[in-house]
DNA sequence: ATTGACCTTGGAGTACACTCTAAAGAATAA
DNA sequence: TTATTCTTTAGAGTGTACTCCAAGGTCAAT
């Protein structure tokens, strides 16, 4: 399977799996005579792997450590379950860093009469000026 | 007011504020005879008008495009209203993919076992194995 | 006069995850 | 054979928002 293919497969372009490998995410693949990867369905596995933790919002170095402990002969469910803890936990606290801020913009949403009216006296602006 | 006492007034790093002016977000202030940055209370205001800015979600680009605005003498509230009836939507879409996220990493916390079972056995490894 | 705290600059480094480029060789189809 | 498509590499560029550094000049106090 050549890089194009595994590219298509996964649609993953090959630019990213090439980058992935040179940050130790893909293991490096054997090679054609003419130096050209070649790539099995291990490789498919393993991007479908990294894409689908990254949908839940891990970041690349994270995914980095748990294919280390899928790969360790000594790796439990256990030290999977806490990353998946924390994770947890930091989207929590991204969501509700959101919410402050939408409950804030709506605030400010409705108090604005919009129109040509000056910025001078709009409330968005006020509320932008002021000391907090 | 030199940039040392700015940056004390305003709780933002000398380097920060520097980096503001390069990237045009703060104005080039005049200098004394040595060369010394001088800032008045207009920094002051221009600074917490960034940081309360930044705190509704809005990136230093998108804060020079509401500078702009304030300062344009034909600049309007509507202007103003539309960034942030926008900035709202970006911030719902943020809550709605962090949910996702959320709910699946909830749903893979309740079905893992954790312990020391082997990861080829663990429901976390399995999901992130799927195709999707 | 000297010490220490302050200021200046350009430029590099950080984190994150790619994305693109150029120049060259290799494979494939007509 | 030739044209097209595929692959390789090192290295640079992108976007975001800083942060740090070194080498040097300045200012206030002792």
């Amino acid at each position: 399977m050549s890089i194009g293919q595994l590219s298509k497969a996964t649609n993953t372009s090959k630019d990213t799996i090439r980058y992935y490998e040179t940050i130790g995410l893909l293991q490096e693949s054997p090679r054609s005579n003419a130096g050209y990867r070649i790539f099995d369905c291990e490789s498919v596995r393993r991007l479908r792997l990294i894409k689908n933790a990254k949908s839940l919002g891990f970041k690349l170095s994270e995914i980095e450590e748990i294919i280390q402990i899928i790969q360790s002969p000594d790796g439990t469910a256990q030290q999977l379950k806490l990353l998946v803890e924390s994770k947890i936990s930091s989207a929590k606290n991204n969501i509700k860093s959101l919410e402050k801020m939408q409950t804030a913009l709506e605030k400010l949403f409705k108090k604005c009469p919009g129109g040509t009216i000056s910025t001078d006296i709009c409330p968005i602006q006020m509320y932008l000026m002021e000391e907090r």
